[in-house]
DNA sequence: TGATTTAATTCGTACGTTCGATTGAATTGA
DNA sequence: TCAATTCAATCGAACGTACGAATTAAATCA
């Protein structure tokens, strides 16, 4: 049974990662925020960077069972065919959304994921590179089936795209967040996890350049404008 | 004239902040790797933060200039009709990618412009907005234009989606690029930016959700798959 | 049960390093 | 000569970390 002065420094650390940064907050910040002694963390953790990577862990551990669970389930319920692109994107991205704005941990966390992708040195790199990396796979597949049409390269480049408009509304999605809201609409993030499934399944389903030259010399490329 | 001094900092500034983040580089080490003298920053710009300003105003006027300028010659080649939304994407994703992996500023800085958007505390956030207050209204007005279709809520949204997708590849895009390279392919910026400005104009023109259901009563709002 | 030992945790304090910033003298070039 | 620039040296503050004493909880024994 974790203790709780471990809870209390994970939860204001997630806090305050999120909101400044991780080298913006010093464990004398997150201690004294969290009112607990500045030697906990090394007591509990042994190293910022550990307490750093456990904060990461908690979360993305649960959100990426919850991807290859729903991923399962639709694989299972689509059988024999291919499940549809538009459904692979909503339960890739709909997870992390959903937990944006979940009340308690939501903003603060989604906008600390978002960080892992510009933040940290290859420690943290690397770890999250472990902790994606049977979601990267099992997508990858599913999408490389579903989309049989698209070249390897192009759909890789495709789903980059997606993941860049997914963690960029993690991140910044509390400003544009902020003006839907006041247009009174009710459940904001169902309707935002739509609009992002819509606009990506239209993007991985974006017509190939109809002249795929065949020459290899890297000469005038411009394709369609000028 | 500027002094030799002044520009080795502000490379030298440029790269390791592109590399390491704006946090994790001390003023000691610019200007040790610079060769110049420690108090030679606050000589020539007056602080750390002043630094980092010009770092990024020095790249990012000229860019929104060209930006700006490709805008209004496509207006007016186009004139009396509006321009077409796949040519809009394309001068607004094409000279920050273009930026990228140009020879000797290339990936240092475009990698450093995505940080933009995760670091930074208020005062380099703010000072972005003011760096790219014209572009923005000048290409929301431009894409309102373009798609009236489109509600505008929708296209705030989905241009939001854009801007993530080209700053994800700005900041990540040299990982997925090295797969590419690998296959032979010439041109890759040019192409990448034609890979990005198909996808993000599919996804701009991704269909409306059918039901649009004009009860106000936040209940209910799953749309299309339960 | 009550006393005593053992382990787990919390606490206060200090160390060594690095940070951005400052100062005033030395150097340079017109 | 004189202003612009570079230089070495140093400042106080904040950083992550370490360590031993104090406290609490659990286990063991009388």
């Amino acid at each position: 049974m974790p203790s709780d002065t471990r809870d209390q420094i994970l939860d204001t650390a997630e806090r305050l990662f999120a909101e400044f940064g991780i080298d913006g907050v010093s464990i004398r910040t997150i201690t004294a925020e969290a009112g607990v002694n500045l030697a906990a963390i090394h007591y509990h953790f042994g190293s910022k960077e550990a307490l750093v990577r456990e904060v990461f862990v908690r979360r993305i551990g649960p959100l990426n069972r919850e991807r290859l669970r729903l991923l399962d389930d639709l694989l299972e319920r689509s059988r024999p065919q291919q499940p549809k692109l538009e459904e692979l994107v909503r339960i890739l991205v709909g997870p992390p959304l959903r937990l944006w704005l979940q009340a308690g941990k939501g903003e603060t966390f989604t906008r600390l994921c978002g960080r892992i992708y510009s933040e940290s040195s290859g420690q943290l790199q690397s770890m999250c590179v472990d902790l994606f990396q049977e979601v990267v796979r099992r997508f990858s597949a599913a999408f490389e089936q579903a989309a049989p049409e698209l070249p390897k390269t192009e759909l890789m480049w495709r789903m980059h795209f997606v993941i860049g408009a997914m963690v960029h509304t993690l991140m910044q999605g509390g400003f544009v967040h902020q003006l839907g809201a006041q247009t009174g609409e009710g459940n904001e993030v169902e309707a935002n996890i739509e609009r992002l499934t819509r606009f990506a399944t239209a993007g991985l389903r974006a017509p190939l350049p109809q002249t795929e030259v065949p020459e290899m010399a890297g000469k005038g490329k411009r394709v369609a404008l000028g």
